[in-house]
DNA sequence: GCCAACGTTGGC
DNA sequence: GCCAACGTTGGC
């Protein structure tokens, strides 16, 4: 019985990690979210294969610069349990992780950016409440549909 | 660098 | 359980 494979967006700053970083180590760990929604989507809906836009935020032009896929299922993130670590979480424990992540593999860099400025421009077809075109989200992990992968990806 | 919008924390 | 204060995100 295999699942249809689900789509994602996931957002990071190229400052602190990039599609060129994850071309370069070809899989990483994909920690540092402290974010129970974000959590929640890695933890309970990533599976292995699912695909993945990269999109680079805060930064001169923010936008979609490539496609990855989840590569583990979800796993606690170490990086809770270190003390000297920025996402030291004290209230996790190796018993009760609070935070979890997925392994994510690179797959292509596309063609070019495509910029957010450009996806806010089909904002009616990604429909209302899409993350990226929705006012004030900040919402670094969430799911792409099918037909909203297609839509994105038509525009690079 | 600014700052609006948001999520989390903790006092009550 | 409310909500003010605080810290963070992320576009600009």
């Amino acid at each position: 019985m295999t699942a249809r494979k689900r789509y994602w967006l996931m957002k990071s700053e190229p400052d602190a990690f990039s599609i060129d970083d994850l071309e370069r180590v070809g899989t990483e760990p994909w920690n540092g979210v402290r974010n129970y929604q974000a959590r929640n989507f890695m933890r309970d809906g990533m599976r292995v294969g699912d695909g993945v836009l990269f999109y680079h935020s805060n930064t001169k032009v923010p936008g979609i610069v490539g496609i990855a896929r989840v590569a583990s299922h979800a796993y606690p993130d170490d990086t809770q349990f270190e003390p000297r670590s920025h996402y030291h979480d004290p209230k996790a424990t190796r018993e009760q992780p609070r935070w979890y992540l997925v392994d994510v593999a690179f797959e292509r860099k596309l063609a070019r950016t495509i910029p957010l400025e450009e996806i806010r421009q089909h904002a009616d077809a990604l429909g209302e409440g899409f993350p990226l075109t929705a006012r004030g989200s900040r919402l670094s992990v969430f799911p792409v549909t099918a037909a909203q992968w297609k839509l994105l990806l038509s525009l690079e």
